[in-house]
DNA sequence: GACAAATAGTTCATCAGTTTGATTAAGCGT
DNA sequence: ACGCTTAATCAAACTGATGAACTATTTGTC
């Protein structure tokens, strides 16, 4: 009920912790950047860095150039102080795997999931995570579990709420069902949400503070970041961008609501549009490949979709002021076409256009994003202090490092 | 660049006195429930209101039932500890005033402003807020200036930006013209943001920590206000509501965007499409007037007009999750007609409407809520302690009250 | 009406984390 | 080598919240 949480000198240590270590994400840091940046003092930094590398969460990695002057010491995340799980189901198929705390894939494997079985579908995450367990790429401490399915999930209790088409997981409590297969925290959020966090750690949101990111597939969803912090609905529920109406007198959408984006600018709402046209046609990739040779119709629909979800774009940004969109999805294929013309459109638009221009960028995280993202969500629990140690509070109470002793890596 | 601000003891007492004060502006409370709400000791609490009581900006207002135990001792704001000046400027007219710390009208007038000359309206509005000034309605210290106006504005530098059909005031930097006028800090803010925030603080969104007003007249607007905070866009230029489109193959917008809800359903575009059926009508009212009596033609456009708004509110809604919606301008006049529409739309498509049904209110600010908006900005800056004295640090440096020695209102 | 139980508010020593200011460490330029 | 600059650390002082004991007040019970 209160706005924000009150404050006494525990959650003054926390806030500051965590802003430290948010920080150092971003890249590596001296002190005294920390200092300036975060505006405290150095001595206080010193303090606050001293215990963080005790912990063995943080290393001095090296020195920065200076003009004149102590060359300042550069601090950097220790990838392998920790790791974390990932598991992201989508409708097409699911993936498991490891990340460590700089986001580098450790290990992957492709699941096969039951898509007629409940019981029968937990049984078999199980067991891929158990060999992902099992696999041996596990770097000193296990944060914890993250899941990324489509759809709306409520995050609070990690529950899959009402995806549509993709009935089998309905109601499903599955982190609850996970958390003693794995023996760690278990995080559940919508992909788009998931892959919105991922792309602001390790993609192409990490140089904007604030920014959209638009995922174009089977649906459409969207994420949220503003003043480097994720923009969250009810219990993380997601940002429903796909059911963004366009067309208030459009075709009924199964949502309730009338000409949803989602019927327009869809990979298979495009795909279906194209095939009226070229029935041959039989895949995205293949519709993106005609748009390229110069096929006038694919070339039409793809300007089409462009204008769709620029619209929903530019909704997006005159209520939220962001600085920059990025595109992940199925589009990404020789997206670069759609990109420019969603990017058109966009500054075209956009209200504020005579402000600034607003970026149109296709996401960098690569093959495995939607698993980076899904293991990402317990990282960035990690790095929001939401999961113990090192920011928290519960600390000095056991041997620094919990997997390795703390390798002797001063630089001097 | 920092994502929150970091934090000392000074910013952690600063925190917990601006929540202080903002949960005693609800209404009266006791120390103990404000401890208990806030999350600090009843120590603590007593040592801030202690100080607030002394700076006079609280007084003890009498006592509470208690059930076994020792009565609470209720708090509140001292409505006459200061007051704030407002000059709200529309399309159609002006309006300068004063109203208390509890947000009671101490004096209005209406204002006239040149509508060609930019140096001679600047001069208008000195004349008119020196009249308020010298009315003798003052109470207190005078807290600040607020200004409100259409379209967006630029609420950092206190500049008027684009409005749409307003070009007089394009690019004015109106709060730097009036500072030397007033003698106290001024701000500026789109209407819509005003109004939100007075529907925060006195009006119907009391009773919700987030909600969305749209207000409907010759344009339309919105504010949003999420975990009793409001959203604030880039500069608090707006959020740009009023130029979302709801149609993307509709016609062009004078913003550039095509199909902009505005087209649709902003009190002039109804009344258009209506006398294209009903010739005869000149007025908004007429236009109500004859949907209550049971014409079939202003009844549809009634409903399409809610259909359209709906749209955009539930665009909104289901990227925010919002808990209520409110409505004003305008439509306000024998309005629960639209208003129940609207209710009935919003809930039959918002895409969480499982989880939660939202509640669609009318606004119970009254006539003169444009005004109350706008000196509200300089209140909400001082209950934020944006404003000296009271939550800032820069305290105890003169006598402890302004203007009237502190009354003996103790209740015992 | 006395007394126990409960709640509200205050007082003060203590604690934790930050700041201040001095000190040490290290690098650049001449 | 010298002075100047920047980086990091150390010790003492400061600040605001805490915790526990204490006072104040009210209700309910016997």
């Amino acid at each position: 009920m209160a706005e924000e949480k009150a404050l006494n000198a525990a959650q003054m240590k926390f806030v500051n912790r965590r802003k430290v270590l948010r920080l150092i994400r971003r890249g590596a840091v001296a002190r005294s950047e920390l200092a300036k940046e975060i505006g405290l003092t150095r001595a206080s930094i010193s303090v606050i860095v001293a215990d963080l590398i005790n912990q063995g969460v943080l290393v001095e990695t090296g020195l920065r150039r200076s003009a004149g002057g102590r060359k300042p010491v550069l601090l950097e995340l220790r990838p392998d102080f920790a790791c974390a799980l990932g598991l992201t189901i989508s409708r097409v198929g699911a993936e498991a795997g490891l990340i460590d705390l700089g986001g580098r894939l450790l290990f992957r494997c492709p699941v096969i999931i039951s898509r007629t079985n409940r019981a029968r579908a937990v049984l078999d995450i199980k067991h891929a995570l158990r060999s992902v367990l099992g696999s041996g790429a596990l770097e000193g401490r296990l944060l914890g579990l993250g899941l990324s399915t489509p759809g709306p999930v409520d995050a609070v209790t990690g529950t899959i709420l009402a995806p549509p088409n993709f009935d089998l997981w309905h109601g499903m409590a599955l982190c609850e069902k996970l958390i003693d297969t794995v023996g760690c925290p278990a995080f559940l959020e919508n992909n788009a949400q998931a892959l919105t966090m991922a792309e602001k750690a390790y993609g192409a949101g990490r140089e904007f503070s604030s920014f959209v990111l638009l995922v174009v597939e089977s649906g459409i969803g969207a994420g949220i970041v503003r003043g480097d912090e994720r923009h969250v609905g009810w219990r993380s529920a997601g940002n429903e961008v796909g059911h963004t109406s366009i067309n208030f007198d459009g075709p009924r959408c199964s949502c309730g609501l009338r000409g949803c984006v989602e019927l327009y600018a869809s990979v298979p709402a495009v795909l279906r549009l194209a095939q009226k046209e070229r029935p041959r046609l039989t895949s995205w990739q293949e519709f993106v490949d005609l748009a390229h040779e110069g096929d006038p119709v694919c070339r039409r629909l793809m300007d089409d979709q462009a204008r769709a979800l620029s619209t929903v774009l530019v909704n997006v940004l005159n209520v939220f002021e962001l600085d920059a969109v990025v595109l992940t999805g199925d589009i990404l294929y020789r997206g670069d076409m759609l990109r420019a013309a969603i990017g058109r459109y966009v500054n075209q638009t956009a209200i504020n256009r005579q402000l600034h221009h607003v970026p149109v960028r296709l996401s960098t995280l690569g093959e495995h994003a939607e698993l980076m993202a899904a293991a990402g969500i317990a990282i960035e629990r990690f790095v929001q202090g939401e999961l113990e140690p090192a920011v928290s509070d519960i600390s000095h109470q056991g041997s620094p490092l919990p997997g390795r002793p703390s390798r002797p890596d001063s630089v001097r």
